[in-house]
DNA sequence: GCCACCGGTGGC
DNA sequence: GCCACCGGTGGC
């Protein structure tokens, strides 16, 4: 992908049932990665996935983004809450109680899908993330970032004393799937929703679009859009165009993450190399599946995006139980008890 | 090879 | 019966 200002990530997490019932991600913040601390104190160093396995640990300061990460200016990186539990992230990210560090929230859920992480976005001046607080932002946000670049002041709106002098309120973690958004994807017409599913790890897609309409329809092509509105006249005489409608996905920036259409009845590997290993269409066994997994809190491995943005960008976490995205039917992939397995510390790519 | 579209289906 | 989700396919 060409270098561009106006590139959009994501990033994803899932939520992982644990044993007794808590989710695998904190209350207070980010399991694998965190929030930086303000002093400093609690970064964790990134590991560099361009390159190869066991090297590249580099600081994470402003300097390093600002060499390696050009390409990375105004990604954002979504979190779903409507995956994760809407009203408590609302409430939690209510702009006058805002406290990027702690307080983040991920709730607990049942939801075994990967689910978007957060809504952020990168300065364009300092390549630091910022927190977006909600949704609604983030899509104004993304409505025009090619004409208004993001930066630390617009952050003000929400977080008044931010700065580029801040850290960095979130990193590219431990695990959680990343992927490049599109930019200028205008925002739903007033009363309506854009929502993305993401889909499980090994579909032929990463993810789907939908928009739910005032009336709770969900709609899922172009040519749905328009025939509801035909349908509904009122929506079009009260300014509903088609051009507020974009069924454009975000794209992982795990290669692997989507794979390719297969033949039928392929068994073998597929993979080529990764501790992936995908058996297709048979069940997936779980120890041969690279889950979209994210780092327990106990080990941290810090992720950013290289001078490419395209590059992959999945980190596993060391011996974290994980669990896959729950398939609907046990025909699609598998077994769902036995869904846990552990993955190594870090994800060929 | 990508993607828009939509049919099928299992869970609820 | 509804619908969320996944897979397949045809057009490009």
């Amino acid at each position: 992908m060409p270098s561009s200002p106006t590139k959009l990530t994501l990033k994803v997490g899932r939520e992982d049932k644990g044993i007794n019932g808590s989710t695998k991600r904190e209350e207070n913040g980010f399991s694998g990665c965190g929030f930086p601390d303000r002093l400093g104190n609690s970064i964790w160093k990134p590991i560099d996935l361009t390159s190869s396995e066991e090297d590249s640990a580099v600081e994470d300061n402003a300097e390093e983004d600002s060499k390696s990460s050009e390409d990375a200016r105004k990604q954002l990186v979504i979190y779903d809450p409507a995956v994760n539990g809407a009203r408590e992230i609302e409430a939690a990210l209510d702009p006058n109680e805002y406290q990027p560090r702690n307080t983040f929230p991920f709730t607990s859920s049942s939801v075994l899908l990967p689910s978007v992480g957060a809504f952020t976005v990168q300065c364009a001046n300092c390549f630091k993330w910022r927190l977006v607080p909600t949704k609604e932002k983030y899509e104004e946000i993304r409505e025009h970032i090619s004409e208004e670049p993001f930066s630390c002041e617009t952050a003000r709106e929400w977080q008044p004393e931010i700065s580029c002098e801040d850290p960095t309120d979130i990193c590219q973690d431990d695990g959680r799937l990343w992927a490049i958004d599109k930019p200028n994807i205008a925002q739903p017409p007033p009363g309506w929703e854009r929502l993305l599913r993401i889909r499980g790890e090994g579909s032929t897609k990463f993810a789907d679009v939908y928009y739910a309409a005032p009336s709770g329809k969900r709609l899922r092509s172009m040519v749905e859009i328009q025939r509801y509105l035909l349908q509904h006249p009122e929506y079009m005489e009260a300014g509903v165009t088609m051009s507020q409608f974009s069924f454009q996905t975000p794209k992982p920036l795990q290669e692997n993450y989507v794979r390719k259409r297969a033949p039928a009845c392929l068994t073998t590997p597929v993979d080529g190399g990764s501790n992936m290993v995908r058996m297709l269409p048979g069940i997936l066994q779980p120890s041969d599946v690279n889950p979209l997994a994210w780092a327990g809190p106990d080990e941290h491995t810090d992720v950013r995006l290289g001078p490419s943005v395209s590059t992959h960008l999945i980190e596993a976490s060391p011996d974290e139980p994980m669990q896959h995205g729950q398939p609907k039917s046990q025909k699609r992939s598998f077994v769902p008890s036995e869904g846990i397995v552990r993955c190594s510390k870090k994800v060929s790519l």
